[in-house]
DNA sequence: GTGCGATTCCTAATCCATTTAGGCAAATAA
DNA sequence: TTATTTGCCTAAATGGATTAGGAATCGCAC
């Protein structure tokens, strides 16, 4: 019997990409296996459980999306650099629906610290050195344009801004202006 | 042998308790049968399926926290009308982890429609009456503040922001403060 | 109070996902 | 080639979701 040539890596792959197809909550270890065609117990020499599985797309997505937002930071600074990263998030969220979700999985701790959940934290930093903010501020901000990147791109993705008016992307870009804003203006406390 | 008075409300309040003490994603129609002391086929004649379970107790958390919400607009304004709103956003999921989970899962539009979900757009539309935005920067801006709202409490609750300085809650109220000045000064395009 | 229909809950069975244990065969190394 | 490791398999246990059909209980009319 032919072997189907599974590793941690290609399982982890096929999840994501099934994540992407049918949700990511729909992802399960008997899918995977039936996509390699492949008896379920097998797959359990490569993962340790249906939640290893989970964790490990959810690593994958947020390395996709940092190497995407350093690409996407180079050589850009101030309003250019906030807009940039912000849209690599939300490009990413729509192209990927199902990696995006995963993203925002929850991880043990260590997990997440072991993968790439510091570099987007540092990026968000690095966006605001073209603003002139100091710490604790700086913080404050960072904190601030994760929530509304997370925010506003789940609930677009989960349906809220459609069917009405006006058009999400305007919506989006106005929100960018909002916080350009913002940030060159940020208030004393 | 004496029934145990089972109903859709009661089955529904049940495991929003439920979805409380171990997650929203672990709320089970078999856990909840347990809960009652009863078996599992008997919760098929108040609920048609563990998806319709989700749903109610989304809904019911969306009308809680609406509740919620209106009652801390009364009578303020301005600023003060934002903060008590997001405190109560803030508050609820603090005290609801759950339930608050369930507030953002995915409904089928027509349930959402039916539900509570224009309400929660309405009231933020009225906090909006205190600063002087027009159509369609008013609603730019609700979709701003839905953002942040939703972004921040789901990232403090992953954990996004504990085990480091500053505290969440000083975030929190600068994020508030930021906000304000943003509304009262909105950028034109 | 007795009887009747409707409702509530149960038994039983099926299906599907997760997970572990132990075995045979294929790839790799000696 | 033989020995060893590794990869995938069969088999089986556990537990949730769901449906069909049966029995107990309740509310109400007589």
């Amino acid at each position: 019997m032919a072997r189907a040539g599974l590793t941690t890596e290609r399982l982890t792959q096929a999840g994501a990409e099934l994540a992407d197809e049918v949700g990511f909550d729909q992802v399960t270890v008997s899918a995977l296996a039936r996509r390699f065609d492949v008896k379920v117990a097998s797959l359990y020499s490569h993962l340790k459980s249906s939640q290893d599985l989970k964790t490990r797309i959810a690593l994958l997505a947020l390395e996709e999306l940092a190497d995407r937002a350093a690409d996407a930071l180079a050589g850009r600074s101030g309003k250019d650099a906030l807009t940039a990263f912000a849209n690599v998030y939300r490009d990413y969220a729509h192209e990927h629906p199902g990696r995006f979700d995963a993203a925002r999985f929850r991880l043990d701790p260590e997990a997440a610290a072991a993968g790439a959940g510091g570099r987007h934290a540092q990026m968000t930093r690095a966006i605001l050195r073209g603003y002139d903010l100091s710490e604790p501020d700086r913080t404050h901000a960072v904190r601030l344009l994760g929530s509304v990147f997370h925010g506003y791109v789940s609930l677009e993705l989960a349906g809220g801004f459609s069917h009405s008016a006006p058009d999400s992307q305007e919506s989006w870009s106005r929100a960018l202006d909002a916080l350009d804003a913002l940030l060159r203006n940020w208030p004393a406390p």
